[in-house]
RNA sequence: GCUCCCGUGGUGUAGUCCGGCCAAUCAUUCCGGCCUUUCGAGCCGGCCACUCGGGUUCGAAUCCCGACGGGAGCACCA
């Protein structure tokens, strides 16, 4: 290599350093972009270090305006600093190849599901998607105590909602009968078997690394307790891994892979009383259903080892385990354990309240799906744990919702407006102040209005002030009611523009949600009811529709007998 | 207690596997300006970060060791 090159190189990094940084090159940073160019050729870095040192000394002699005409004429593309695009798409998965991508999501039928749930499901859908795989969504009702039937369908709907659609649905607990199997094969190569001990024996064997006699039992006899357990002969026992108590990894400790549940099943009913555990179910049913990436939160990893282990054990293809840390919302509580006792409470109105992070009250208040999708994408699939503010969901939200969302009048706390010499008008109001084919409304005035207390009171006797699309008004008295006179039609630039409504209003409450903890503590103030008159085309609106009251926020209109109301997403 | 995982601005994230085109990405928040018949949106600008200490190297956010901090698991829940 010719180290005339290397000079033409390098005193092309000088210049653009240069310019960059005020018209001083720095040798380093230079240098470092000079060896990354010639990386594959075998330079000895600190020839490289010489010539970039006075490539540096020599440009940073010259003034900066040289160093820009210079750069422009040697490499016009160094000049701009060329804006780095970030795209939002899922990183590359491992060993993955397209077709043959399958992913899952196995929800526990046992509840609604939340913006969690939602960073699981759309990471798998999407995966599936980017290599042209399949998506399978598997309830894991492995649990009868738990699974109850008509979350089957809650779930399935809250998935649609987010337009998520899988190629194949299925049930852990249909596939009972060939975990039965694998557990006896299991038993007959000696790698499970039946315990007898009571449930805090087995806690305290595990926690101090002791295994119990019922390990040394041999296999007949094991096979023999497990067909009494099937068939119900016993009582208070489980079927056990052999895997090692003394392993440092207490998951590896003999964990239970099946137990006795009695109640009914919501879809079986009482055919079944064994029943396996997550560790066994969810490794038999990935590898079977032939799941190739399967996803889950990285409090799983310590299980990791008994996944395989099983899979190994069974002679099973082993998937790909991913992990990501669980997605938290700053004052947002997401678990089943801390939601139900505030709705048993009567403290939030139940799992669709608004300010609850579950997807039914998400929508509610008008978070849109696609911006829950954006919202999770954005968040990548790293094992850092976080905490998340609501307002970057509220941000994405309404750079969707702004282009569309109609605007309308909503005056909150309001107070009279008499106007002297109003003139009675017809006047069209368009529904958004750029997309003119969203609309308009006609509205009929006269000399009734109400407009905000709040906006009132920081105007004197003499201000002028406009009535948002319609025209000024000047203030003569402030009382109980405000006094004032037509100021004439043309806009004055630095007026205040409020937005008001007539005598024909409709009443309405717009419930503004606030953060359901504060500092780890239930906040009793978390939710606001604003109360205010919209103007009358309000009334028109559908439940469902989100608007912008214009310098209130957006909002969702629910109709529920007669009465309308609204619901705040945000500003 | 033991083990594992994680540590990039106020917040979230990219980059870490495979050291140099990283004086560190993109958002969000906050602050300022412009624009606007909304306190919204848009546009422009500003503030602000590789947890700390050692090591390896010409060169470390990236590799190694240690400390510190946070989280998780040690269930017959998933």
């Amino acid at each position: 290599m010719s180290s005339e090159k290397i000079q033409k190189t390098a005193r092309k990094y000088a210049l653009q350093n240069a310019v960059q940084f005020n018209g001083t090159a720095n040798p380093k940073a230079v240098a470092g972009k000079v060896i990354a160019a010639f990386k594959d050729e075998n330079i000895s870095p600190n020839e490289i270090y010489q010539i970039s040192g006075s490539a540096c000394l020599e440009v940073n002699k010259i003034p900066i305006e040289q160093q820009i005409a210079e750069l422009e004429k040697l490499a016009p593309e160094l000049l701009k600093k060329e804006k780095k695009e970030r795209d939002f798409s899922l990183p590359e998965l491992p060993d993955a190849e397209k077709g043959k991508v399958v992913t899952r999501f196995p929800p526990e039928p046992n509840g609604y599901l939340h913006i969690g749930h939602a960073k699981a499901a759309i990471v798998d859908y999407e995966y599936a998607k980017m290599y042209d795989g399949k998506f399978i969504l598997r309830f894991d009702d492995t649990n009868p105590e738990n699974a109850q039937l008509e979350f089957y369908d809650v779930q399935k709907e809250d998935l649609r909602w987010l337009s998520i659609e899988w190629d194949e649905e299925y049930n852990t607990s249909d596939h009972l009968e060939k975990h039965y199997k694998l557990a006896e094969q299991l038993i007959k190569q000696e790698g499970a078997y039946v315990c007898k001990c009571p449930s805090d024996a087995i806690k305290d064997g595990r926690f101090h690394g002791k295994e119990c006699d019922c390990r040394a039992v041999s296999t007949e006899k094991n096979l023999d307790l497990w067909k009494d357990m099937i068939s119900s002969s016993v009582e208070g026992v489980v079927l056990r891994l052999k895997g090692d108590m003394k392993c440092v990894n207490t998951a590896m400790r003999d964990p239970t892979l099946f137990r006795i549940i009695d109640t009914p099943h919501p879809l079986h009913g009482d055919k079944y009383r064994v029943w396996p555990t997550y560790d066994f179910a969810g490794a038999v049913e990935d590898s079977l259903s032939g799941v190739t990436h399967p996803f889950r939160t990285k409090e799983y990893e310590l299980r990791d080892e008994c996944y395989f282990r099983l899979l190994e054990l069974l002679e099973l293809r082993k998937p790909h385990l991913m992990e990501f840390a669980r997605l938290s919302i700053e004052g947002m509580p997401v678990s089943k354990r801390k939601i139900k006792p505030l709705i048993d409470k009567g403290m939030v109105s139940g799992y669709d309240d608004i300010r609850l992070p579950t997807l039914r009250g998400l929508e509610k208040r008008g978070i849109l799906p696609e911006a829950i999708k954006q919202f999770v994408l954005s968040q990548g699939i790293s094992k850092v744990e976080s905490s998340v503010t609501f307002s970057l969901v509220e941000a994405i939200n309404r750079k969707i919702i702004d282009p569309i969302a109609k605007r309308y009048f909503f005056v909150q706390d309001p107070i009279k407006l008499v106007v002297e010499n109003a003139p009675a008008m017809k006047k069209t109001i368009s529904l958004h102040p750029t997309d003119k084919k969203l609309g308009s409304r006609i509205i009929k005035t006269d000399n009734i209005f109400f407009v905000p207390k709040t906006d009132m009171k920081k105007l004197n006797i003499g201000g002028i002030f406009r009535l948002k699309d319609l025209y000024n008004v000047k203030i003569k008295e402030k009382n109980k009611v405000i006094f004032a006179e037509y100021a004439g039609e043309e806009l004055i630039q630095d007026s205040a523009k409020i937005q008001w409504t007539t005598d024909n209003f409709i009443k309405m409450s717009v419930f503004v949600p606030g953060l359901l903890y504060q500092k780890g503590n239930y906040n009793p103030n978390s939710l606001e009811k604003v109360e205010g008159f919209a103007e009358e085309a309000v009334s028109r609106l559908k439940t469902g529709e989100i608007v912008q009251f214009e310098r209130f926020g957006f909002v969702r209109i629910e109709k529920q007998n007669n009465t309308i109301m609204g619901f705040f997403a945000h500003k």
